[in-house]
DNA sequence: CTGAAAGCGCTTACAG
DNA sequence: CTGAAAGCGCTTACAG
């Protein structure tokens, strides 16, 4: 393990000179800072990442918080973060901190305030009240990747909209008798909840009655919830809008171990683009997780560079994508 | 911001007693030790992490290498591994490596060198000569979650006995024509090869001829695969082994779509037990990533405390879950 | 049981 | 353009 004082004394200069050589802040002659940067590379010296820290201020590493890995959109969403991350040379710390688990109190209330991080991007997450005045108090930059928050930056499709939409094209189709699939209370992300409240909002806006299936945003939890939804012929809708892609598709694997056909007999809508999305020729409204992150990221090196930067709201894209799951129901 | 020198003021003692009484480590007296303890609650005290990195040497974290986030099986080894960490009171670094990305280099060259970690779990990934150097001048503690390797302690299941048992299991049905899907040469993990290599292994033992449809460890994919294998009646097998649930899941769908009924006109089996097997009542192999997980980070605690520990080698369970993808072939 | 001092490895004004 | 010195905030022998 070098150290700079070992390359400045290779190069035969002080530590100061080594450092500014290496690091292009101040001047150096380009004669010097050649000799420099050889001695480092015989070395092969690496900055001593933690004193670096102490003597900057600046850690290098973003904190990253997700409700939960297994579902498409937040690995997507980490993908593009990491990969933005990387670009700005940053490090990711990541926090997967399932609603209720033991983890998440223990990340608020020990883990944060350690603050290993310049700044945090917090995913899908609705901090309680108590929470919230724990991640203001760390001072670090923040950024959330969800609705719309004062005082911080923000990127997201707008949830409740999205569902009104996939609700509506539903509706525009003819169907009254529309269930919901998804969003049970423990365990849904703040986006899911405002999907549930966009498709309630079409629902009553057309005069038409809500009727919800709770489940889990993931397709065994879908899968489950439709089954029994469905089990009923007489009672069953004409069409169902998923929380999540997830949850449509298991809407769709039940209705077709039930024999019933979609869209004919049932027309399914989600919401995302789930990669497994066309395999099922799902009907769906996309979105794009990966470039959120890029962006999340994007809003937060611009607070981090310039703490008084202005906050900004993004309004991720979205649109509908017409496949093969929806129809007008059979009259 | 308080410092340690502002909670030693405060207690009126000296910075180093601050010290003591707040990590635990040497001789403090009871009534010094409380009267510090408070006195680092009335400042909410917490210690700068650069600082303390700087003095012990110890950074806290743990990096973690994993090819691809968007498969089940990582997802729950990397959620395993945060449990496991944050008992252990160590942050977890992701670097989500794709095969041949530009990230894979950048990682490698740039950011693992920084050495802003105590140790490293790298899963699933088969670094190439070059890169193994790098990893070992890191001087880190590492731990595998793959085959065997030599110098570094591992976690897994054995792949190839695992693909062997599940040909087998076809074989001892009946079946002779059985294909394997999966494996594509890009974007493999070292496990999917070697499950491939143990899928040959059991076929040219039972003098069956081996007959691979490449597709990627993703449903799509092996949906995509699958498709093209079973298109045409006459030649497509009576069984397939799916390198991975996913895999198998996709075949499944394929078939479905294609109108021959599973498990009577097709066997399939995976490897995994994926959340959504039940789903699909595929016949698999369970294995436990969470598990796996936390047995990574225990091995990697070991070498952490001692770096001159044993190296371990450790079998993860795996075993044959019976549903009801599989049957004899159609005589 | 406690304190003074040195040290971890950088960076950054400040002089020159 | 370069160097000496101080400082970032901890921890840890070493004395006492």
């Amino acid at each position: 393990m070098s150290t700079i004082a070992d390359v400045a004394a290779r190069a035969g200069v002080s530590k100061a000179t080594a450092s500014r050589a290496l690091s292009g802040r101040g001047y150096v002659s380009e004669e010097t800072r050649q000799r420099v940067v050889d001695a480092a590379g015989d070395l092969s010296y690496v900055a001593h990442s933690s004193a670096t820290s102490l003597a900057t201020g600046r850690t290098g590493t973003i904190a990253v918080i997700v409700p939960t890995l297994d579902r498409w959109f937040f690995t997507e969403l980490v993908a593009g973060i990491q990969e933005a991350l990387l670009d700005a040379d940053l490090d990711l710390a990541l926090y997967d901190i399932r609603e209720g688990s033991r983890l998440r109190e223990r990340v608020f209330e020990e883990v944060l305030p350690r603050r290993r991080f310049d700044g945090l991007i917090a995913a899908g997450i609705q901090p309680s009240a108590q929470e919230l005045e724990r991640l203001l108090r760390l001072e670090r930059a923040l950024v959330c990747v969800g609705p719309y928050s004062e005082g911080t930056s923000t990127v997201a499709i707008d949830d409740m909209s999205v569902a009104r939409i996939a609700t509506e094209h539903l509706l525009d189709l003819g169907h009254t008798d529309i269930a919901f699939v998804g969003a049970e209370a423990t365990g849904a992300s703040i986006g899911d909840e405002r999907r549930l409240d966009g498709y309630r909002e079409a629902m009553s806006a057309a005069g038409a009655a809500s009727r919800v299936a709770p489940a889990e945003s993931t397709m065994p939890s879908g899968y489950a919830a439709a089954a029994d939804l469905l089990s009923d012929r007489r009672s069953r809708p004409t069409a169902v809008v998923g929380v999540c892609d997830e949850a449509a598709i298991g809407t769709i694997i039940a209705a077709r171990r039930l024999g019933i056909s979609v869209p004919s007999q049932l027309s399914v809508i989600g919401i995302d683009d789930h990669r497994d999305a066309e395999m099922f020729a799902l009907t769906t409204i996309r979105q794009h997780p990966r470039d959120q992150g890029r962006e999340a990221v994007r809003l937060l090196s611009a607070r981090l560079a310039d703490p008084d930067a202005e906050i900004e709201h993004v309004a991720a894209a979205s649109a509908l994508v017409m496949r093969n799951s929806t129809a007008a129901p059979a009259s």
